[in-house]
DNA sequence: TAGACAAGTGGACAGCCTGTCCATATAGTG
DNA sequence: CACTATATGGACAGGCTGTCCACTTGTCTA
């Protein structure tokens, strides 16, 4: 994920460097989309006018570049969550923003796939660095729909962002489009707190 | 998925020939186990004893080399799949299959994705060929399971497989090993007949 | 058993990609 | 303006994929 924050700590870059930085970026950010993560970097490079030499100084990995591209792209879905937060219901708000992370998810499915395999496929935090805002979010509304009786208590935040990246990732190939809008209303269907009325779920069904 | 049913109306491999494939079949599954699907496929043939130009006769390329491995592994599944429609009740045995396919999922994970991206990531049939036989055992499982009043009407096999499947890309990197089967859980609980109880399920949570 | 030919083999090779290195160019500073 | 730390670009080493073809080996027929 490299550097959100910008730690500043360390002397800013000189101002031909961060040019430099932000048309790599943006070469990346249009080559991604139109060609997928697997593009050659030193494609990107050449988009960006730039020498591999000088992309690689940047973002000495390919996880580093899709990293820095996925967390823009994070921000505004967070912010869209805030939003969400502070205009509906507890409820509404909680299943409208897991359709926007859904969304969000099949569109950068190629990008976190990509990211995630590069940062290294064992031995990692569970879940990558750039999800953190991601989970922050889910945390927030969850619990703001839990104390509105709207979601069940025994539901966590992660288990509802793994079902939607999940789902986005198994659908994400799928001609039918509502396919995937079905499947996060059918996961929701078990998330609603009258879904529950009274019964240990989990393993029962077993067998 | 190349020659699953090996059409036989050309003629048999000399055995030579079969002889080869099968050391490099036996390879393959060695060294994706070993050091995951992107294992360089000069390797492969290296440790099957045998050139490259011999393996990419046999497997044009790394996804038809892929499909061969996943295949018989999904055989297994399928028949495990029979033998508890055979034994047990409908709604147990769709609920049972549903995990160890998460369990197949979670293990073949790497070799699917794999086959999936190397397979075309654009303009193909949704679900891979090799998911054929699965998605056989879904729909045979589920109607039995839908007539035993065990699951509801409005549910597709696609829907389940999709679920599962997803779920095993999502948590398959988690360290929390429980985690896949309590989100199976979960899904599965959106997904019993008891559940539903007379509501449109769906968007109108939307907001 | 021998001869002939189709089928199969292996490894060299072309082409592409990644990531490093370093001689050169340039922004920032006094 | 001069000086130095920073940054640049492109050549290069090493590795991978997939193709090609001269050579080897089953298989079939007589």
């Amino acid at each position: 994920m490299a550097s959100r924050g910008e730690p500043a700590t360390e002397r800013p870059l000189r101002v031909d460097a961060r040019r430099n930085r932000e048309r790599v970026l943006a070469a990346a950010r249009e080559a991604f989309d139109r060609f997928g993560p697997q593009v050659s970097l030193a494609e990107v490079a050449r988009r960006a006018g730039v020498g591999q030499g000088t992309l690689y100084r940047h973002f000495p990995t390919r996880a580093d570049l899709l990293g820095a591209v996925l967390a823009d792209r994070i921000d505004v879905l967070c912010r869209q969550g805030a939003e969400l937060a502070a205009t509906g219901p507890a409820g509404g708000a909680l299943a409208g923003w897991l359709r926007l992370l859904l969304v969000h998810a099949r569109v950068n499915q190629g990008l976190a796939g990509g990211y995630l395999s590069d940062t290294g496929l064992s031995e990692r935090y569970p879940v990558a660095d750039c999800h953190v805002p991601i989970m922050g979010m889910a945390d927030r509304l969850l619990a703001e729909a839990q104390q509105a009786g709207a979601a069940r208590m025994d539901v966590t935040s992660e288990d509802l962002v793994h079902l939607v990246v999940g789902i986005a990732l198994a659908t994400a190939r799928s001609a039918d489009v509502d396919q995937a809008d079905r499947l996060l209303a059918l996961a929701l269907d078990g998330v609603r707190v009258d879904a529950v009325a009274g019964r240990s779920r989990s393993t029962e069904a077993r067998s």
